[in-house]
DNA sequence: GCCAACGTTGGC
DNA sequence: GCCAACGTTGGC
């Protein structure tokens, strides 16, 4: 598993929560309803299957990183974009010519405590996450294996 | 509830 | 191909 890679998933858990994903058979999800082209790409270029993720609740109280999950199914169509009965259904999309990707994740492990976005922002060591940055609104970030390293002793430590 | 940031759309 | 308008995100 040298090359293995990190990302960090954001969600609200309005929406969608990490105690969804727990409540999940095998606690394993699609993570559909992605229609932006840079996170497309990730997913469709750059994830693997065993990659680890970062589950992350915006908008939220708080907002914090709050468990662990994998990549379980590499990029595959979204369903969901041709569904006009779905909220996200693009009418340029069709199973024919899918536009956009998906994958599957696997919940891992709740955290000990959640690493809230403040702290993350107050870490040295943390300084260069693409969640602390201004304006950076990408739902799915790639994530270094250092912050990986950290956020993870920061939420079981 | 506000609004800055930023991606997308569409007129030209 | 430019760019103003618009919609969405998401922290504050």
């Amino acid at each position: 598993m040298a090359d293995r890679r990190y990302w960090l998933f954001k969600s609200e858990p309005t929406a969608y929560s990490f105690a969804d994903l727990l409540a999940e058979e095998n606690q394993t999800a699609e993570w559909d309803g992605v229609r932006n082209y840079q996170v497309r790409n990730y997913m469709r270029d750059d994830m693997r299957v065993g990659d680890g993720v970062l589950f992350y609740h915006s908008s939220a109280k708080p907002m914090a990183v709050i468990g662990l999950a994998h990549v379980v199914r590499e990029g595959y169509p979204d369903s969901t974009s041709w569904d006009p009965a779905e909220k996200h259904y693009d009418p340029k999309s069709s199973p024919d010519n899918p536009i956009w990707m998906m994958v599957d994740i696997q919940a891992d492990e709740q955290f000990a405590r959640p690493v809230t976005l403040q702290e993350i922002k107050e870490n040295p060591r943390l300084e260069s996450m693409l969640l602390a940055r201004r304006g950076m609104r990408l739902s799915v970030q790639p994530v270094t294996k250092e912050e990986w390293d950290e956020v993870i002793s920061l939420g079981n430590g």
